[in-house]
DNA sequence: TAGAAAAGTTAGCCTATGCTAAGTTTATTA
DNA sequence: TAATAAACTTAGCATAGGCTAACTTTTCTA
């Protein structure tokens, strides 16, 4: 099939500055919502979330992990004594909770469009921060009407 | 359909810390992607790149479009003489090609599945830069087989 | 239980990306 | 063509998120 012409078109540019906005407006919580995901997970799977292995879970410096962890303290996400391990406010863990399951939207996501499980676990870390509600919605009904053609 | 019981487990830390750090690569050429996908869609609708109009489009202040250009000046991307127009060197031409075609599959597979264009035009300016080679194979064999089903 | 190891903090540095205010250069227009 | 407006730059500031080095606290273990 022949590539058709690409009239490219710009978008105006109040429009185009909107959707960048809200880019950014994703990005600034991408730590958090990454923070407090994996403070949760270490609380369900091994009793306590520690500095330390936020650290290593993350693939940054015990220095690094503490300053952001400050900042989440400061916004009100989490809750820790110096030394001490990390816990998750109510507010924290709602956005824990509404994190993992968009997260694990866009990794099914991925599963049911035939991507490998190491490629749908590395790209879904990423594209779960800019997947609006409408989007979500759609992949999900994706993934259901696959697993109903696969078990039905 | 009742709700398995989510078993929750963690990845080995090792792994993901890999990626985490993948994507905090995919973040550092965010600003470069965009930037020069403008630049090559301002030269070709436009007839040249100005600061000014990168700035509407982005939504940000004059300044910081400055600087950022500076930078990717600095790392080889572009090319401009001061209160000049800007143009691409064939790095960032290159570069600018790639990410538009990547933008373009995101773009087309959000509406292949249903999503409105408005959010599809939000959401891929986001997800752009966090679909792998692999997933955007997947995507794109997704628009062409419901482009054939709508046609055939 | 004392010493060593591990965990956590603090200080100080860096880059990227945002901003405003103020100055300079270029372009428009009266 | 002189004055004004627009575009661009520069300076200076801020925050987020990286880092290493050095220090303190806690935990482990001999
Ligand atoms: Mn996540
Ligand atoms: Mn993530
Ligand atoms: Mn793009
Ligand atoms: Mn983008």
């Amino acid at each position: 099939m022949k590539q058709a012409i690409t009239r490219r078109q710009l978008q105006p540019p109040n429009k185009q500055a909107a959707v960048f906005q809200h880019v950014r407006r994703a990005h600034q919580m991408e730590a958090t919502e990454d923070y407090v995901e994996l403070i949760d997970d270490l609380i369900a799977c091994e009793g306590e979330a520690r500095l330390v292995d936020m650290a290593r879970h993350l693939g940054v410096s015990q220095p690094t992990v503490s300053k952001t962890l400050a900042r989440l303290q400061r916004e009100g996400y989490v809750n820790s004594q110096p030394y001490r391990s990390i816990f998750l406010t109510p507010k924290g863990k709602k956005l824990a909770i509404s994190s993992r399951k968009r997260h694990d939207i866009v990794f099914k996501f991925l599963i049911a469009m035939g991507v490998s499980e190491a490629t749908a676990k590395r790209d879904s870390e990423g594209l779960e921060h800019h997947a609006s509600a409408e989007t979500l919605h759609a992949f999900n009904n994706f993934i259901e009407s696959r697993s109903r053609t696969a078990s039905g």
